[in-house]
DNA sequence: ATGAAAGCGCTAACAA
DNA sequence: TTGTTAGCGCTTTCAT
């Protein structure tokens, strides 16, 4: 094990005080150039490496950045790891990641969580970004943090998102250019805010094109293969069937293509199925999944940059945000309408 | 944000030093009944947290532990994530995910996080647990660690893993009761130990039932769904074909159904296929798959287990380790040989 | 069985 | 532009 080497040993290399050093690490103003350069040589030459612990006992920052899931989307949650981290490792900051149960005692889980690692901000992914419980937790401590794809109360706390709404428009307009009328639509976990903003997206655009928006075309589903599975039995079940069915996400969109397949219909010619978020598993059946492509690293790296830079919530004002920009995926199981 | 509660509050209320308070924070002998009983009022009173950094500066622990992982199927590292940070929360230990970029330069990855964070132990995924850049700079800067399913090396440090080859061999014979003959098979990724494992398990499954291995019918593949795919169209493209096909992951395995669906081959009837891992996407097929169910979880909560109970690693000694129990997973996919 | 004092390696406030 | 001094909230000696 390398001896540990401390700012005292840098500044005595360079020749200075620990506190210029602590200036040159910290990018702060007013040193000189030629300072600087000593400092940063004496760095390299001894290969230190500030400690975290004592930096955030001393200081107000910790360097850590906690992300927050439930009931995984496996993709899901490692997209939003990697998109965290590329822009963590820059800054210097690392990842805590802490899976919640909502399921169980969420305060007892967050709470002391909170009180001993005191991080510098917390990632939220759905649906823990409207868990009222882990909210107030987090407001208590005064830990800032930034909802991803929140649901609903908008206004109380920074958020990174995308346009659902307008996502799910337009895959349905693809579905309806592709001259299908009669299209089953597969709602999301209720607990999710992004359902139903895809839901409006469907409705919207069949109303648009004047199609009818029949009942006994909608589905509720939990985002699980399972669900989506028992959903296309409902709508698949009857002689009379829709030409297209979108699912709110992959995993269900999946459980249809399970169905489709079981049943013998071919997909595309007989039955067009669209998925929605580009898992992984969009790619891993045949025929590939037309769905939406969700900028989830791209909105989680932005959630950190937005906790890094210590943005705040003005008090009356809108919180910071960003919505990013999400990307139709045409891919083969979709296509013209049979008849 | 309510205001902070440190150790010396904690020992005002309860009438003690603050050593003491540490001692019964720590479970330290030599404390009375009576006063443990007063300080642990106290701290449940004034719902007391100590400080991760200030303990981790003055102390040897940082009660933080390390995963690396590269490359990541998503559900396995989601696994390896849930299982640790099970053991972990009991005992106030956190989690700190890192994504190791094998590709790129992996010493800068490593060393400064190695340097900055001090964790008390790091868990190495495949392959990260056969890096040799990566063992090397956890060695030098005295990290403990612990090597989930190495491949080779298996006296150099502590690991946890499960009997790989066992569970092809299982898996093969269970193909072969079948009345299957004509089996083939399709090697993972060669960074990765278990890969090689998994192969020597089909090949003397196939020796002991003095059955031949067609070099014709084991392909190289890669881990990945594409992999999984173009070696199913090289083992399926000719008139002669074997009954079954045996993936070394479910990631591959799936590749080989989607090629056997465009090609229009009746799983299980005209195909028998097996994976390996028991990922979310085995039971997202139909049908669903015939796999082996890995201890992902149970063998990252028993890597925690070493590292927070501190196991040393003797000179001369075989290291701990621990090998956890697979299960055959008989589902849809695999079915009597045909004729 | 308990406590006093001395740091751990940094940042922050204030001088110079 | 630079340095000095005090802590941050704990654990670790070493007394008692």
């Amino acid at each position: 094990m390398s001896a540990k080497i401390t700012i005292h040993d840098v500044a005595r290399e360079s020749g200075v005080s620990i506190k210029t050093v602590s200036r040159v690490l910290n990018r702060e103003p007013n040193v000189k150039a030629d300072t600087r350069d000593r400092v940063q040589a004496a760095v390299a030459a001894l290969n230190y490496r500030p400690n975290i612990s004592a930096r955030s006992l001393a200081g107000a920052k910790a360097y850590l950045i906690g992300v927050f899931f439930d009931n995984p989307s496996p993709g899901y949650v490692t997209d939003v790891q990697l998109g965290a981290i590329a822009r963590c490792r820059q800054e210097g900051y690392h990842l805590i990641v802490e899976p919640i149960d909502s399921t169980g005692d969420v305060e007892e889980q967050v709470a002391p969580m909170l009180a001993t690692l005191r991080m510098d901000g917390v990632i939220l992914t759905p649906p823990l970004s409207d868990h009222p419980v882990v909210l107030a937790a987090l407001e208590r401590e005064g830990v800032p943090y930034v909802r991803i794809a929140p649901g609903d109360d908008i206004e109380r706390a920074p958020w990174v998102s995308m346009d659902d709404r307008e996502a799910a428009y337009d895959m349905t307009n693809h579905l309806i250019g592709l001259g299908h009328r009669d299209i089953g639509f597969i709602i999301g976990h209720p607990d999710h805010g992004a359902s139903a903003r895809r839901h409006q997206g469907f409705v919207d655009a069949m109303r648009d094109a004047n199609l009818p928006v029949r009942q006994d075309r909608v589905e509720q589903g939990w985002f699980s293969f399972r669900s989506g599975f028992e959903a296309a039995e409902r709508l698949l079940g009857g002689s009379d069937r829709p030409t297209a069915i979108f699912a709110s996400n992959d995993d269900m969109a999946l459980g249809v293509m399970a169905v489709a397949n079981r049943m013998r219909l071919d997909v595309p010619a007989q039955l067009s199925i669209a998925g929605f978020d580009d898992t992984p598993g969009a790619r891993i059946t045949w025929p590939q999944l037309t769905t939406v492509r969700q900028p989830i690293a791209a909105m989680a790296g932005a959630a950190a940059d937005m906790l890094m830079s210590g943005v705040e919530h003005e008090e009356g004002e809108p919180p910071p945000s960003r919505l990013l920009d999400f990307e139709l995926v045409v891919r083969e199981s979709t296509g013209q309408a049979p008849g």
